[in-house]
DNA sequence: GCTTGGGGCGTTCGAC
DNA sequence: GTCGAACGCCCCAAGC
């Protein structure tokens, strides 16, 4: 271990993890900022912001199904395709 | 207003905000994932993840304290030159 | 306050909701364990569990789903009636 | 198969597994929000419901920790009896 | 201040 | 048996 590091952890490392990480944080950061403006200008503008946190959340949950039920087109077809071939060994796959 | 809008409703201005704050949002899960990713990989490198999260709160609440007794400060500044200056009136700030 | 209690704490109500909450809990447990035979037994009869799973998660979404539309009908009821009526006071409702 | 079933899928059967489990988890729903009421109701009598979570989580470990020592006893107990009559196979267990 | 939504954590289940 | 992934629970913070 390098330099001054007596804990046996390693220091320089750890400092590049957490500045990357607290990077991150700010840029998040700033983007939530941003969105409160936009939230302020529309209510600015006669919208009422609580339904357009329901109307967001709520296309945010279709876009989720619509992910899952691909998914669970996936299981079936791999179900039926294991159905249809039993002797297929795992190998094989 | 505009179009075919029957509903007192301005709906191009609506979906502009909601295709604002959905893009905002997008940028923040890729940056939530970002972070996992960093996260993971500081745990491949022998990490443990929880207490690099401790970390971060605890430096977190650091720069907290920080900013408030700065904020504290000005407010004292701020005190001071108004007392010295008595004349000053509040609407003038 | 009743008894031999010296702490100010009163006890025997502390008791009540304690087992109340315990038996509860040993209830839940009891339920959760037979959905793991009911999951098992499918299984012995040739079911793929995973599927099963996901059928059940994506019908609990459906549902939820289909509350949340409701409120959002709702929200947007009271909004165009909020409109219609920008006189009218909160009291009055 | 019985039915209009083409599918290969014993329907009937899946539908029975699927209500059986709905139902479980509704009962489950009900008890979690009977607990909901009881701490809300303690809430209102002045105890401090992170506490009372905390009483709860600490009997419940007790409660493991009990079971595990009994566990580790009748270990022994086994153990003591088979060294005793060394003659018993474990396939008459 | 109360309530609702988001994030973190521990647990459980399935895959390998 | 270990691994990672998914789920529900709990806490905290922001909004009303």
């Amino acid at each position: 271990m390098s330099g001054s590091d007596v804990t046996g952890i390693a220091g320089d490392q750890l400092r590049t993890i957490i500045e990357r990480i607290e990077t991150i944080d700010e840029e998040i950061k700033a983007l939530n900022e941003a969105k409160k403006e936009i939230f302020l200008e529309a209510k600015g503008n006669g919208f009422d912001v609580k339904i357009l946190r329901e109307v967001l959340r709520i296309r945010k949950q279709d876009q989720k199904e619509r992910d899952e039920r691909e998914t669970l087109l996936d299981l079936y077809l791999t179900a039926i395709t294991n159905a249809a071939t039993p002797g297929a060994k795992k190998k094989a796959a």
